[in-house]
RNA sequence: GGGGGGAUGCCCGAGUCUGGUUAAAGGGGGCGGACUGUAAAUCCGCUGGCGUAGCCUACAGAGGUUCAAAUCCUCUUCCCCCCA
């Protein structure tokens, strides 16, 4: 095991707080002395399958620790996902079956474990604990809060500023979360700057029943690709861990520059002397911004696919958009014979069977507009039928292309 | 239990007092175009549906008043706040 000052430093890299630090140095201090090492703590609510760029900054600082000769929990919040967190009230979430449940939780660790070493990690289901517990067990746990205490959660108070509903049940999820801290005995919990208090409250839970106060690490918050919020799927700003890697060069490619740095540190796996290197060129203007993204969206890739993959990708997003040729493989779409007369057809139509657009009136828009093509020749006048044969490559905007094949 | 406020297009939100000019301001998002180092930024345009024509559907739901209702009336559902 490292030493107790190189482990401080290699956790304080990019972390927003650490809270409290004398603790962490005195749990680093007792880990190495006997070296054992200290347990990790990682939740997640396995509601959506889908892990984005966002999950990977946290996985990214456990797997440091790993290397450090730490061991994660991976506590997967199945009971939590079960009841349906109802935050965001319009959208009442679908109760989850248990069978998507388990489904999601394993797509979530395939994915998780493309950058978590699967020797130190540990997987526990929080329902495990959580559905046991009768009402008696949760009134006694919930009497170590007051409520007071939970209003003072950013949002909580937020929404009751703003008249917006709380659950009483959402209440309780940081005392779930902090019951599942006291299960695993977790020295340490890993999380965004959201699940701040979250994690503190596994603190003062953990301390009121007589064990040791886990020190919580918080991470900052990845903005998605719009350069604002943060990266969710629900906001549609996200970048996939499965996405296919055009998409994801796509998609770094269009984050705002400013962000750059901030993503080669918390989403890539340059080393932090290299980041050095590329934030000072950018300053001093000898590195192109669009070239540093490009050499992100490659080092992005290749953590979740392969350096072969990530060059294709790249290869792709210049012939598409560099270029504004074609892509290499475009989608066939299969067209009725009987929709067309004499091989001809009405341009708005033939779009809308090819599934470019999704109405009539989205067709003569796009078409009004000068944005669909057939082998890249403009359409122009929107009355007047077309001939199209199979092979013909129909294009909509500059991005969206379809192959017809005629049946 | 009592009192008050609210529900508008994908989202936010104006309009409701003073009915028609409202497919419904404005913003966001999305889409298209121009430009560019980029799917960044910026600028411009479009943004309910329907085969090309005027129709249809639409302001929580159901009725009603009226030549005409997002706007007025009644009931219902749902949400929020305050007092208890």
């Amino acid at each position: 095991m490292e030493s107790v000052k190189e482990q401080l430093d290699l956790i304080a890299l990019d972390t927003e707080e650490v809270l409290p630090p004398a603790e962490l140095k005195q749990k680093l201090e007792k880990a190495v002395s006997k070296n054992k090492p200290l347990n990790i703590k990682f939740g997640v609510d396995p509601t959506a399958p889908d892990l984005h760029l966002g999950h990977a900054v946290p996985l990214k600082k456990l797997k440091e620790l790993q290397d450090l000769g730490h061991v994660v929990t991976l506590i997967i919040g199945d009971f939590t996902a079960r009841i349906g967190d109802p935050s965001g009230r319009k959208a009442t979430r679908p109760q989850l079956t248990s069978k998507e449940i388990e489904k999601n939780a394993k797509t979530y660790t395939d994915q998780a474990f493309k950058i978590l070493d699967k020797g130190k990690t540990k997987v526990a289901f929080n329902s495990q604990w959580l559905a046991k517990m009768d009402f008696t067990d949760v009134l006694n746990l919930a009497g170590n809060f007051t409520i007071a205490r939970l209003l003072e959660r950013d949002d909580f108070s937020k929404r009751y500023k703003e008249g917006l509903p709380i659950g009483l049940h959402e209440f309780l999820y940081p005392v779930m979360q902090a019951i599942d801290s006291v299960e695993i005995k977790a020295d340490i919990e890993v999380g965004g700057t959201d699940q701040k208090f979250n994690m503190l409250a596994g603190r003062e839970l953990q301390e009121k029943l007589g064990q040791e106060a886990q020190v919580v690490i918080t991470l900052p918050i990845l903005e998605g690709v719009d350069g604002v919020q943060k990266m969710s799927k629900s906001l549609g700003n996200h970048i996939g861990l499965t996405e296919a890697p055009e998409e994801i060069f796509g998609k770094i490619m269009s984050i705002p520059d400013a962000l750059l740095i901030k993503y080669f540190k918390l989403a890539s796996t340059m080393s932090p002397s290299e980041i050095e290197k590329i934030e000072k060129e950018l300053k001093k203007g000898e590195l192109n911004p669009a070239q540093a993204k490009r050499d992100l969206a490659r080092s992005i890739i290749e953590i979740y696919y392969s350096q072969k993959e990530a060059r294709s990708a790249q290869d792709h997003f210049d012939r598409v958009f560099k270029e504004q040729k074609a892509p290499d493989k475009i989608p066939t779409v299969d067209i009725e014979k009987k929709e067309l007369k004499d091989s001809r057809v009405w341009p708005v139509k033939l779009f809308k069977l090819a599934g470019l657009v999704e109405s009539h009136g989205e067709g003569r828009r796009l078409i009004e507009q000068k944005g669909a093509y057939i082998n890249d020749k403009a359409i122009t006048d929107i009355e007047k039928n077309v001939s199209v044969k199979s092979g013909d490559v129909l294009r909509a905007g500059r991005r969206k292309f379809v192959r017809l094949r005629i049946k």
